[in-house]
DNA sequence: TAGATTGTTAATCGATTAACAATC
DNA sequence: TAGATTGTTAATCGATTAACAATC
């Protein structure tokens, strides 16, 4: 089986979101490895150990990004980092706009990381005149009625919605109408799009019952 | 069986985590219904075709916090948002530091929507000398080298991590030796805590993954 | 009564984990 | 060679979904 063949198929067949959530994380531990520059090769079993992860899961994982080692030897790091840029698109980066430069939002324009991970914030919206035609973190911040505009002009694909609960769902609308495709949402409420537009909710909320939850179990069991 | 029995018997089976996080969405959403008093009741079907989920898994989820409801009338709202408060430990706050008074870390500690959810931040911590001293929405900073003392004397549990990559490991080893019990890390690196600790690690990478994979497919298909 | 909805038990589905032959 | 590790196929486990009797 080519290469191409590979890639057909595997777009074909969903790849499982836990999976999709765990390479980024090896890939920043590959990269911790590859500035120490001590060993060119990794297996499975450290990936797994260091991570707390079973390294038949490791290996399942890496598999899907046409990672290949070799028994006994393990994997090239510097192969896999790539194998894992090239499955996850970070190689072209994608332009995004942000709206809602309130605390939050600031943070996120302000966040380098992403441009690592193929997101480009290319600027910033806000409703508040007093913040916009102002650049925070080298960003220039324009007001909200531009925005149907210039995502039609950039043919801009995603939105990041980082505004209060009580207008997340009108600016949601605004950008699914201009043209938008897929919406990252830091607002606490849930919004609703149709079908095809997609909607990667933030929710803090979920995530701190998870914590807690597991805090309170913990605390009852070890008495 | 009774009330007790029930909350014994929940304890002891691992409630699913993706149950944990929808529950909530359904607060959210019942807040929402029972704010606009049309009604009374609602149905799993109401509230499954709502929010896109299916009405047979609103039902699961929903039994877990102990609702009962009536067939043909659905579950009465006030009951399910007490339930749902109840279960998940809304009604007594936890007490929380924050550590990294950045961007992100001062969104955090003025977000008023922790207390809902039962976390008070209580004050946050940074190692830069400017920062200290003052209060940021209202809550004070202290700098970083009174924290193993104030954790201790108040007895506080959760740690919020919210500095940068480089010190993320230090500052979760600080908190580990004061006796901290959970980390919610904001730091977009993995760190490494002793079994008993429990890290709830929020990472960006792997959500926007999600989100641009999903994207990819969809604007593979619609051609 | 008729029918929508609950609550419960069973079937399905997909991700994780185990087993094991191939191989460096 | 011996043994650690890969790659692949099979077994397990847990969450989702379906089926259906009970009931308001």
């Amino acid at each position: 089986m080519n290469g191409s063949n590979h890639k057909i198929k595997m777009a074909l067949k969903a790849i499982p979101e836990p999976t999709l959530r765990r390479l980024p994380i090896y890939y920043q531990y590959l990269k911790q490895i590859q500035a120490e520059k001590k060993h060119e090769h990794i297996s499975c079993t450290q990936i797994g150990s260091e991570l707390n992860i079973l390294p038949i899961q490791v290996r399942k994982d890496l598999a899907i990004t046409e990672a290949s080692g070799k028994p006994k030897l393990g994997y090239r790091v510097k192969h896999l980092l790539s194998n894992i840029e090239d499955f996850l698109g970070w190689n072209n980066t994608t332009d995004a706009y942000l709206v809602g430069v309130g605390h939050l939002g600031s943070a996120l324009l302000g966040y380098q990381g992403f441009k690592e991970y193929g997101l480009n914030i290319i600027a910033g919206f806000d409703s508040d005149e007093a913040k916009t035609g102002i650049e925070i973190h080298g960003k220039m911040v324009f007001p909200v009625k531009k925005l149907p505009d210039m995502i039609k002009r950039m043919g801009i694909k995603i939105g990041i919605l980082t505004v209060p609960s009580y207008c997340a769902q009108d600016l949601a609308n605004l950008m699914v109408d201009a043209g938008i495709h897929a919406i990252w949402n830091f607002s606490p409420v849930k919004i609703m799009v149709p079908d095809e537009i997609i909607v990667q909710h933030e929710n803090l909320a979920s995530s701190l019952v998870v914590l807690s939850k597991k805090l309170a179990v913990s605390m009852r069991t070890d008495k």
